[in-house]
DNA sequence: AACATACCATACGGTATGGTATGGTTTTGT
DNA sequence: ACAAAACCATACCATACCGTATGGTATGTT
């Protein structure tokens, strides 16, 4: 425990969102985020705390802001520098910002945390469509027409979101392996 | 509120379960699941609860034992009976089973609630396993291959699962069509 | 030196929760 | 009818949490 952030010298904002992000990836999701664990990981004491957020709702709507960034800026980093290359390309770097570790743990939390607010739904919601959009051009220079890419998109969509889930079914082959199957399959025209 | 179980009389072991089930449903999943609460929703007091349980962790032990059982017999019932007969029906009978909403509302809770609870996770991953398991013969009925059928049939679950988190994203025809789709698209060898 | 600002510690109040102790009521067996 | 068992209500305690009040320290500024 207590976190980096220079362990003798002061907190910021920015280190009490990532500590709660932490939290909530390794814990039971946003419940696990309370003050007092907060301030035990930062090795700080709460009126540390009320000094940087009005309460614990302030820290929530920051932490949907910053997560609503960070997933934004995430897509296009990933994404708008291949978007005028290769459609394969394009989906090769989806797949390896969807795989990254640290995302998809805080990604199924967020998942989780929309079912019980409105707030972090319509944030999900919106990146989900963001990178839906990007799919969609993708899908439609393979080939497509409007009404298959959309369908295909989804499909996609609910793969990568699903496959946290389904990691203890039998696999046939490596990562590799069965990420170029979906391709194949979900993404080629017949 | 105040539920069935006639409202006069006491309160049986099973009563408690299907009331938790009931604010798991609805609720922020297994945190929603409160003593007190529960004893407001069956109009009764904690005496009560304690009675029928030793405490709480006995109450979430019964609750994982009664899913894993629900959870397996359901299946048998809607996929068994179809089981010699042609492979589509079984497959409309899987999916009229997964977008059962009481299912799936709890089904995603536990999900959920495995994250943070070993003995749940268990208790799914047997559950997908069961299904995965009656999903390979039918798939390989329809002229897959061992991989190809291992494939399409965790690609299938896949879907299923994370059908409920893409809902908000545009769908192009109405639900049977889309599962029709899904159907042909998945199922179907080329 | 005097003050202002930013930042943090400690102690406390209020509430919601899990849990216990104890006794009362209803049902059941004989 | 009567006792035992099953079932439940009430009062109470301990803990964990959010939030506040208040005082303290460090680093400037004038």
């Amino acid at each position: 425990m207590a976190e980096q952030a220079s362990a003798g010298g002061r907190r910021s904002r920015e280190d009490f969102l990532q500590a709660a992000f932490a939290l909530m990836a390794d814990g039971r999701g946003v419940e696990a985020i309370s003050i007092d664990a907060l301030c035990r990981r930062l090795a700080v004491s709460k009126g540390s705390f009320y000094w940087h957020f009005k309460n614990r709702e302030a820290l929530v709507e920051a932490l949907i802001e910053s997560w609503a960034g960070h997933y934004q800026q995430s897509i296009h980093a990933a994404l708008e520098a291949e978007a005028e290359g290769e459609p394969r390309r394009v989906l090769e770097a989806l797949v390896g910002f969807w795989l990254d570790s640290d995302i998809s743990a805080i990604d199924r939390a967020m998942r989780h945390w929309a079912y019980s607010d409105e707030r972090v739904l319509r944030a999900v919601q919106q990146a989900d469509g963001l990178l839906f959009e990007f799919l969609l051009p993708v899908l439609k220079k393979l080939g497509h027409g409007a009404k298959e890419a959309r369908r295909r998109a989804r499909l996609l969509m609910a793969v990568g979101i699903a496959e946290p889930e389904v990691t203890h079914l039998p696999k046939v082959g490596s990562d590799r392996q069965e990420v170029r199957w979906v391709m194949e399959h979900i993404v080629a025209a017949k």
